[in-house]
RNA sequence: GCCCCGGUAGCUCAGCUGGAUAGAGCAACGGAUUUCUAAUCCGUAGGUCACAGGUUCAAAUCCUGUCCGGGGUACCA
């Protein structure tokens, strides 16, 4: 890669001078006239050894190879060292592009595991709006590795066992005996959703009208169903899960009442208040947190420990969460926990993503799923589209609160940053079918042709997708890659708004122009892929 | 009170491991359609990077404080 080479060129410099110096970088340029990467390396050797910064930034263009083709150095103003790499560089890594395709900057497979847990929603009632960060952000963070070759597990961890869903059931016969006619007080706090009508007639035309309240199918039927529209909206989102744990396992195997002895082995329990605590005030945070209740009911805590003890000992080498902003002050025990157990946590990596406020009619819609004040994923679905919906989720960055508006998203439908994307994509498809058929010129590819300012910024933009793909596997962040997806789109569209693809009358620079087109929806279907989103070959 | 995010153009947000002239989309205004798809392109306008200090050759970026918004703070998960 190139910039490890300009940074060998540097330190290679700064040996051969005795100069001992760490940070200092080599960052590639947006900016136009400053070549296509700098290195600050000069401003800051220049206090070191006290002398003055341009100065030294022309020593290190003098101790350049004149030989050396690949890059060439400047240097300017307050003491910056320009590179200006050699549009053969660029057309190498074209070359390859086209030679490999989809697997282009893929790096090569590895025996990786990775576990990703996402959406984790308890089947209380169907998925909403607030959910769709969570969900498309899982889905996505976890094709991301498996690009990078991890084997990826996608996991559902929910909990059927709890209060909730007792409330749940409660609610379910409540519906039920209204719709029979008998006169029952709903529970308080339960759950008015619309769904729980449709199911509660569905009770009725399955088992009739004598159930009593005690009847299990309330709360199991009840459960069913939503699951079944749970994993039904996970279908149309194009999301499969590879397992689904229950929270219940961790009470039934003992790994729950383990989890409690070990740490009060460990002294690190206490009884309070009829409540047990773990003590992590010595662990070093400020606070003790409960672990079981005064009502004898374990916290959230104490359950996710148990689970994540037997994610750790499945023996991946990565475990990613994603959570909502309401975990954030959770997780933390919840590894605290582990290494007091003496398990590894240094492969788990915590998503912790902010929520989303979700607007319609000018309003902040609260996201309820109890109150049944929601809309729900999907709903969105059918009004804007999977593509919209995926794309709309993971536009944000996951520590930025994210606005929804849905009419926004609707009325603005059809100049949709996802349809710029897509339009690119169909619009070479399209062109390549034209060329196919009006010139079919298929050898003598000569890429050095590619001289028009648009096309060699185009080129250098799909160059660049191996490092900025290496970012997103840092960061796991989808939001870099659709940013990265849009910038593609840009130059493209630039590109052939001003210049022309088929020219009978230079049927060479047709051809090269021909693949940079393959080039571009090379990178576009890859990136579109990856984010789970349809590369239209019309529109 | 304490903890975690955020505050950048009218709106929604990039940029944040410090670098050169702070960007994009939408909205506004003005242009391009004998065409390889105008779902596009070109141009104009729009800024006290919340505020105040500090560190530095250099701060939207790092540190401290203040203000504002969101989330949490066992008995919702």
């Amino acid at each position: 890669m190139i910039q490890t080479k300009l940074e060998s060129f540097i330190s290679d410099y700064l040996k051969s001078n005795n100069f001992e110096l760490s940070n200092w970088n080599v960052a590639i340029n947006t900016r136009e006239g400053f070549g296509d990467y700098s290195s600050n390396v000069a401003l800051i050797l220049s206090k070191k050894i006290g002398k003055n910064p341009m100065e030294i930034a022309e020593a290190i263009v003098g101790y350049q190879n004149k030989e050396e083709e690949l890059f060439s150095v400047s240097a300017t103003k307050p003491g910056f060292v320009n590179f200006n790499i050699s549009i053969n560089y660029y057309l190498d890594i074209m070359n390859s592009i086209l030679e490999e395709g989809a697997n282009f900057g893929k790096p090569g497979k590895h025996e990786k595991s990775a576990n990703v847990e996402f959406v984790s929603s308890n089947p209380t009632g169907p998925l909403t709006a607030g959910h769709g960060r969570n969900t498309i952000l899982g889905d996505m963070v976890s094709s991301i590795l498996s690009w990078h070759g991890y084997n990826v597990t996608r996991e559902y961890y929910y909990n059927n066992a709890g209060k909730q869903m007792r409330m749940l059931g409660e609610s379910s016969y409540a519906k039920y005996a209204k719709k029979i006619g008998k006169d029952v007080t709903p529970p308080e706090n339960g759950y008015v959703g619309e769904y729980l009508d449709d199911i509660a007639d569905e009770i009725i035309t399955k088992f009739g009208k004598d159930l009593d309240s005690n009847s299990e199918h309330f709360r199991a039927f009840t459960e069913e169903k939503i699951f079944d529209s749970i994993k039904n909206t996970l279908k149309s989102l194009r999301i499969e899960f590879d397992l689904f744990s229950q929270e219940q396992k961790f009470y039934d195997n003992g790994g729950i009442d383990n989890v409690l002895k070990k740490l009060d082995e460990l002294s690190l329990t206490y009884k309070k208040d009829g409540a047990t605590w773990f003590k992590t005030s010595g662990l070093g945070k400020e606070e003790d947190k409960v672990l079981v209740k005064s009502t004898g009911e374990p916290t959230y805590r104490l359950p996710d420990i148990a689970y994540h003890i037997d994610k750790v000992d499945r023996g991946f080498d990565l475990i990613v969460d994603i959570f909502g902003a309401d975990h954030i002050e959770t997780y933390p025990d919840v590894l605290l926990g582990l290494k007091a157990l003496g398990k590894r946590t240094d492969h788990i990596k915590v998503i912790v993503h902010q929520f989303v406020t979700l607007k319609k009619d000018n309003q902040v819609v609260k996201m309820s799923t109890r109150k049944a004040n929601f809309i729900t994923l999907d709903d969105l679905i059918d009004q804007l589209g999977v593509d919209v919906v995926r794309y709309f989720f993971i536009m944000r960055g996951a520590n930025s609160h994210l606005d929804f508006d849905f009419d926004l998203a609707k009325d603005e439908s059809e100049k949709n940053p996802v349809y710029y994307l897509q339009y690119a994509h169909a619009r070479i498809s399209n062109l390549i079918t034209r060329y196919d058929s009006d010139i079919n010129q298929k050898t003598g590819l000569d890429l050095s042709l590619l001289i028009e300012k648009d096309e060699i910024l185009l080129i250098k933009k799909l160059s660049a997708f191996p490092t900025k793909m290496g970012e997103i596997h840092e960061s796991l962040e989808p939001s870099k890659l659709a940013t990265y997806l849009q910038e593609v789109a840009a130059s493209y569209h630039k590109f052939y708004g001003n210049h022309k693809v088929i020219d009978h009358n230079n049927i060479p620079l047709s051809y090269a122009r021909k693949n940079l087109c393959n080039a571009t929806q090379i990178i576009l279907k890859t990136g579109l892929s990856i984010l789970g989103i349809t590369a239209p070959e019309k529109m």
